[in-house]
DNA sequence: TGCATACCTTCAGATATATGCAGGAATCAG
DNA sequence: CTGATTCCTGCATATATCTGAAGGTATGCA
């Protein structure tokens, strides 16, 4: 349990993100980690705004599927919502998440040519 | 049920991504999600290569949870492994996932100025 | 050979998450 | 008001995930 590179454990111990942040990370990250909610994240990016049952359509699956999964991105202030009559709108409403997804998006594009 | 913006969705879903691409990015983002894991990955990033007791000291955290942690990021091909003697390092092994965390940290330093 | 170190794996229990169903609230049309 | 539409919520259950304990393997040293 002796550290291997004691130098090198200090110096990066020393600018490692604090375990707030890796958390606040971590939870934004778990929010991504789930097929149907990339997708609706996706469609979101796409079209900017859609309400509950046009999501579904998109994303072919059920209204409360994605009722469940708007409420979990809702929380965490991943979307926004606006009621119009009847519906209600949802777009994408966090800078970092946006950059994620188009980072992404990108990266899927070009396919994987790396390193 | 009935489509609100029919023409919308109809475009939305012509360019949005598959099932098996959102699963894969999913997975990739699973991954992330946790706060141990993005720790240890963060450390990686600026560490470039790190043997396991040494991750375990800088994220300040068991080895065997290291070890479990590594293995899911090492199935995965998040992270590569080389022996040397006693140690195992690990290092980063995947473009994308560098890029969030680059683009991660970034967005943390830059606290949160957004829209 | 004997022993310590570094790492890995298996297993089991606690906790968390996803999913579908049933029903509720809000809005609107007739 | 009645009924239809859209969305939300609560509940139950199946599934997944995290975590620690215990023990195993491999390496290096004396």
């Amino acid at each position: 349990m002796r550290a291997v590179d004691g130098a090198k454990v200090d110096s990066v111990s020393a600018t490692l993100l604090d375990v707030d942040e890796a958390s606040e990370l971590a939870e934004m990250f778990r929010l991504l980690g789930d097929p149907t909610r990339v997708r609706i994240l996706f469609a979101l990016l796409e079209a900017g705004e859609l309400c509950v049952c046009d999501i579904a359509a998109v994303v072919d699956t059920s209204e409360t599927k994605v009722s469940q999964a708007m409420r979990l991105l809702r929380g965490s202030g991943v979307v926004r919502n606006r009621r119009a009559g009847r519906n209600v709108f949802y777009r994408l409403d966090d800078a970092h998440v946006r950059m994620v997804l188009d980072l992404s998006r990108e990266h899927l594009a070009h396919g994987r040519e790396e390193q």
